[in-house]
DNA sequence: AAAAAAAGAATGAACGTTCATTTTTATATA
DNA sequence: TATATAAAAATGAACGTTCATTCTTTTTTT
């Protein structure tokens, strides 16, 4: 596959109709096809862009992931507390799965299934550095559990996967009184 | 698809390479013929057992929710103290997903994807009535916060399903030790 | 010997991918 | 600037394969 100058939209559109298909339907149900009838692309194009299905699904999962990290550390400082680095970093990973609730969903689901092939899934995670080091220093001060990241992982920011894909689902509807709520939550399993 | 008195050996079989096929490769590449391999059965057997894919799937998580759920609840009584129950349950949900790895990464499977129907995804929900009377009680008695259900569960329960997928995927090996503070972690974010 | 259960082979549809061709864009020449 | 030409980008149709499902026959049970 060689470098291609021109319309990065079309790719655009293709990562595009990837995550919408997928979605709706799954990947087993996202056939190449389908998702170029959606990004209007011939199917043969999609291979002018990626090298095939796996692939496409691989850098869709890598995109979404960087866009997601991006997202969250937006108004976060390394000169900050770690009480308020935490705080406004959670904040805006809640505002992602609210406001950019497909890519979330998309992630959701690529974290959740063998769909995503190992290499990709650890590049996914790189992006997290600034997290783990900003709990690092939470540790350090003595301001945060001396336990595992996971664990730290699991009950501060995980949480949040269930409760978007509730607001989703279901009739619940967040509001500025659950967030808060989910945030002093997420910060009590955490804090000493 | 008629009743059959014989062989529930074979559907046995066929929901154990299921869950085993999925597990692996996902939905996407579990085909029929490679289920029917897997269970020493052929392909047109399954139909005898079940009407088609959609359906040996809605039906495979159906029984395993009920499994997770038995074993969930196996050691609570409604007469313990609410504290206690929580304990109870919230270390009989660990333990399982632990010692049965395989039946909860494929309800994690279903749970994050358009795999499962929406009528079985609500007769999957069902078996958790006993743990939300248990929060009923809990928060007439003031022992544990006034939210949302969702936010309970979200805090206290889904957390372990990110950390029992981490032990199968990275060299991190929970011991006891985890385990209390995740228990401790999730007491900590519901209680009053 | 009849009925139920299971099997393997067969079927059409759908899939990911490639091929042969056309359309668009960029470059060179006058 | 206008035209010719080469390269790049994009296409629709076609390929071989694999899929879920069904059909016909065989085996097992009653």
């Amino acid at each position: 596959m060689a470098k291609l100058q021109k319309s990065i939209d079309k790719r655009n559109a293709l990562i595009k109709a990837t995550i919408e298909l997928v979605n709706n339907d799954g990947f087993h149900a996202a056939p190449m096809s389908k998702i170029a009838k959606t990004a209007n692309v011939s199917p043969a194009t999609i291979y002018l862009y990626f090298d095939n299905k796996q692939d496409l699904v691989n850098k869709t999962y890598i995109e979404v992931k960087a866009v997601y990290t991006k997202y969250a550390f937006e108004t976060y400082d390394k000169n900050m507390s770690v009480e308020k680095g935490f705080e406004l970093i959670w904040k805006r990973i809640a505002d992602f799965k609210i406001k950019e609730s497909d890519n979330a969903m998309f992630l959701a689901q690529c974290d959740n299934t063998p769909m995503i092939d190992e290499p990709s899934r650890k590049e996914g995670i790189k992006h997290l550095q600034s997290l783990l080091d900003l709990w690092e220093r939470g540790k350090k001060e003595q301001i945060i559990k001396p336990i595992s990241d996971y664990l730290l992982y699991a009950y501060s920011i995980n949480p949040l996967s269930f409760l978007m894909m509730v607001q989703n689902r279901d009739a619940f509807q967040l509001n500025d009184t659950h967030i808060q709520e989910a945030y002093q939550a997420a910060w009590d399993s955490i804090k000493l």
